[in-house]
DNA sequence: GCCAACGTTGGC
DNA sequence: GCCAACGTTGGC
């Protein structure tokens, strides 16, 4: 099992419409970063990850897991790019605020706070459980 | 809205 | 294969 965080404007894809997707999840298409499709290609069914919210909030705001595995995206032709599927698990009742995560030492490392920009990232065992218990779950 | 950081592109 | 130019991202 690895532990994973997706990231998005909430003005183009937000929290609220990935729950409205339900238990049949949502293409997360549109990434155009080789680092990012490798870990989307690194991803199993199962995975879980954490949803952010960039620009607006800078915070984690639910849990997602991966229901389905990475394969062409459906948003270009260019056959170079890959992406998974996920689908909501349950809103967080604290929002993590990227403040939160630079502030908590044991979150000094994460990829959020060292590389802001990577659209999807890998989080370690302890990040979640530290990130999960912050959020109140 | 600005700008720093970073990734990608393309000319050589 | 290097590197300058450019575009994009995202925090502030």
């Amino acid at each position: 099992m690895n532990y994973w965080l997706f990231k998005s404007e909430p003005d183009t894809w937000s929290w609220d419409q990935q729950v409205a997707k339900g238990a049949e999840g949502e293409e997360w298409g549109g990434v155009r970063n080789y680092q990012a499709r490798n870990f989307m290609r690194a991803m199993k069914v199962g995975d879980l990850g954490f949803f952010y919210h960039s620009n607006i909030g800078k915070e984690v705001v639910g849990i997602v897991e991966v229901c389905r595995e990475s394969e062409p995206d459906s948003t270009t032709e260019d056959p170079r790019w890959d992406c998974v599927m996920i689908r909501a698990v349950e809103p967080v009742k604290v929002p993590v605020t990227l403040e939160d995560c630079k502030t908590t030492p044991a979150l000094k490392d994460m990829v959020l706070v060292n590389n802001s920009r990577l659209s999807v990232q890998p989080v370690t065992a302890d990040e979640w459980k530290t990130i999960r218990k912050m959020a109140g779950l």
